[in-house]
RNA sequence: GCCCAGGUAGCUCAGUUGGUAGAGCAGUGGACUGAAAAUCCGCGUGUCGGUGGUUCGAAUCCGCCCCUGGGCA
């Protein structure tokens, strides 16, 4: 039984749905998500997920599968991913991993340092300390536990100050000690090939504009309203998608919609560029894609999909 | 036509009593080990609207002209 796995990974908008949906159809895959947004249920139009369509086409796997309600984690996405693949394995498929977030394919591919799951409650005390601190007070406070990740990370890191924080809280054990443990899971078993997405930067800020505006068409004012609705923390992931939070601020009546939209589009754009940094440089052994329409990068991709399935 | 207020980086604007200009945003390069569509770091020469003058020296003071708002006719 092969183990073969294909990685497609690529800045948002630069078509790597549609390309994960042909190379499934022509060899025989199962399309396995791997985007932090997509995997909510109430994001469709904003996250711009796979169609009813397109997922009865192909097996989908991973999209909507939690609520916007519920906090998403690179672990947690790979404790899915894994038996996603391995399913599609048993039944003599090929997995092709698609999406856009750097980290989950780096926790699929590297695994991740064996640290406990932090309960909420700990995670919830961390984030409030800092807000309720600030971040020199915080990092203070952090550095009289962990002098190690306190001296590592910049005041204003939020994130990983709170990170650094709530593990060595909930474990005693500083995260910089955790990270130099091996990782609790390995790496995939066989054989990888990665699929790197590069559109021109120009034509790729295009297709984001061009995309936002036929978000605007397909309801996603009305996604963002039914997301209010639910009356959700605005710290959780889900409300932090591209265009949820300009949105929102549209639909509160604080900024007109144009407003809104073109906020949305600068936001995508400087996402997608972000994203093209951690691929060019986060991932080794990558097959940067160059071509744009379909057709094209089928002529280009499916000879070496062939070649890497054959040699498997 | 007259009176105000403006014209400074791609955009929005700072610029103290004259010493040849700097913020935010955008853009760009980068970092990234469990909320990553997150979080963070680096990168600032532009006929200071034009032109003449005052001055050792003008974005800054004076004259004229052009443009944009607003007001009065």
């Amino acid at each position: 039984m092969s183990e073969a796995v294909i990685l497609l990974a690529g800045p948002t908008a630069s078509g790597k749905s549609a390309l994960a949906l042909a190379i499934a159809e022509e060899f025989g895959g199962v399309i396995v998500n791997a985007d932090s947004m997509q995997v909510y249920r109430e994001l469709r139009v904003l996250t711009a997920r796979p169609t009813v369509d397109e997922e009865t086409r192909v097996p989908h796997r991973l999209y909507g599968v939690l609520s916007a309600a519920e906090a998403c984690s690179a672990g947690r996405w790979r404790e899915m991913a894994v038996p996603a693949i391995a399913a599609a394995h048993r039944a003599g498929q090929v997995p092709v991993v698609v999406g856009g977030t750097g980290l989950y394919f780096r926790a699929l591919t590297e695994g991740l340092a064996p640290i406990p799951a932090v309960p909420e409650e700990v995670r919830a005390a961390a984030r409030a300390a800092f807000d309720r601190l600030g971040q020199e007070r915080f990092r203070t406070a952090l550095a009289e536990r962990d002098p190690v990740m306190a001296g590592r990370l910049v005041p204003g890191d939020r994130q990983r100050l709170i990170r650094a924080y709530e593990v060595i809280e909930a474990t005693g054990m500083s995260l910089a000690d955790w990270q130099s443990l091996p990782p609790d899971s390995p790496g995939l078993a066989g054989p990888v090939f990665t699929l790197v997405m590069e559109p021109p930067r120009e034509t790729l800020y295009a297709r984001c504009d061009a995309r936002f505006d036929r978000m605007i068409a397909d309801g996603a004012l009305e996604e963002v309203r039914g997301l209010m609705e639910l009356g959700l923390d605005p710290d959780l992931p889900a409300m932090k998608a591209l265009g949820v939070p300009d949105l929102r601020r549209h639909l509160a009546g604080e900024i007109d919609l144009e407003t809104a939209v073109d906020r949305a589009k600068t936001q995508t754009r400087r996402y997608a560029k972000r994203q093209g940094t951690w691929f060019r440089n986060q991932i080794r052994d990558g097959f940067a894609v160059s071509a744009q329409d379909l057709e094209s990068l089928k002529k280009e991709i499916f000879p070496k999909i062939c070649e890497f399935l054959l040699t498997d």
